[in-house]
DNA sequence: TCTGGGGTCCTCAATCCC
DNA sequence: TCTGGGGATTGAGGACCC
């Protein structure tokens, strides 16, 4: 989807099309979620940057509170128009989607059709890229935004992108790029000619193999239908940095609560209890903690919580503080949507 | 006013068990 | 009884993605 959550929020407020929208926090330490095309475009403002840089840049833009309850429901009625068109639909965050095509007469049309289905029902935009993987489509798939459908093939990628950095390719990132330029390789075609042992040995076994398939755009990641949850977590920054020990307890009891809270909405358990503490120099630590019994329950969590903060003991002030579970057993129910419980059963049982 | 929140997956080391 | 190899599990940390 395009600009999801800032042309959810035009779709409602008509009156701010051409304007440049930017969705972000309101506190000192919040980010960009989603800037508008326009915003973007005047000022470079994307997501992850600090909404202070941004409101310094461009200060009459619109700013806008992320409102998720919203963004879910409108995600729900673009995955229900996917899986009414195609079998097999595996849906990636709130915005993005893979569609199987292999077997479909006309992939273009049916995708076409999709996205004027799209625009038609919900008034939001898509771009799509049809290729032989998922990794291809979605890279395939920026190529067309805003906006756009286009198609290509393997060779097509290898040549076009032959010149390109690394981290054109989703997976590797910011820190990866460093290093394979620190290994004198500054675009695909170069990493694709690299010698695998040493990439091997650079990356270990596994890390140094996958590069090169990247590389070369290469996936055989199938599309997966459900995807089952494996853990799930609260966090939250401080607006200040905290150092107080019982005012940290405080915020990590909450939030173990709000978690649960979560977690018995879905019928989940966990055995695994952990905690994360990111301290002001940006330093984070996890600690965590498995017990016999899959649980839910606040009272447990919160003690588990409390007690792995006691143990370490933050050495600096503490700037976010987060509680997780994992290691579910049985089966999950889908997040539950604020108003559209049945239309949401219905989308993921098709 | 520098850097959110919710996730997944990978690596590596330690430990336990067979 | 000693030694060693694997596999599974746990815990910590890190990279990356939407």
């Amino acid at each position: 989807m395009d600009a999801f959550y800032a042309s959810v929020e035009l779709r409602r407020r008509p009156e701010l099309k051409g304007k440049p929208v930017v969705v972000c926090g309101s506190g000192p330490r919040a980010v960009v979620t989603t800037a508008s095309y326009e915003a973007r475009k005047l000022a470079g403002i994307h997501s992850a940057m600090p909404a202070a840089i941004a409101r310094r840049r461009l200060p009459d833009a619109i700013y806008v509170q992320p409102d998720f309850a919203a963004y879910r429901e409108a995600s729900h009625q673009v995955m229900s128009i996917l899986r009414r068109n195609a079998e097999t639909v595996e849906v990636v965050g709130l915005d993005e989607a893979y569609i199987d095509l292999t077997e479909l007469f006309s992939p273009k049309s049916t995708m076409r059709r999709i996205a004027t289905e799209i625009r038609q029902e919900c008034g939001l935009t898509c771009s799509i890229g049809i290729s032989e993987n998922r990794l291809l489509a979605k890279i395939t798939s920026e190529l067309g935004k805003p906006a756009g459908l286009v198609v290509l093939s393997r060779q097509e990628a290898l040549e076009r992108f032959a010149s390109h950095p690394p981290g054109l390719v989703p997976g590797i990132g910011p820190k990866t790029t460093i290093k394979l330029q620190q290994m004198g390789i500054g675009s695909l075609a170069e990493l694709r000619a690299h010698s695998p042992t040493a990439l091997e040995q650079a990356f270990g076994p596994r890390m140094g193999g996958w590069l090169r398939a990247r590389a070369s755009f290469e996936d055989d990641t199938p599309i997966t239908v459900v995807r089952e949850t494996k853990s799930q977590s609260a966090e939250t920054t401080f607006d200040v940095d905290i150092s107080d020990h019982a005012v940290l307890a405080s915020h990590l009891a909450s939030l173990s609560e709000e978690l649960c809270r979560r977690l018995r909405a879905r019928g989940l358990e966990g055995r695994t209890i952990g905690i994360k503490v990111r301290l002001d120099d940006w330093t984070n630590i996890t600690r965590s903690h498995t017990i016999e019994r899959p649980t839910n329950d606040s009272t447990v969590i919160s003690s588990a919580a409390l007690e792995m903060l006691r143990a370490y003991a933050p050495p600096r002030p503490v700037r976010l503080l987060g509680v997780r579970v994992a290691s579910f057993v049985g089966e999950a129910t889908p997040e539950p949507s604020l108003q559209e419980e049945g239309q949401l059963e219905l989308g993921l049982s098709a």
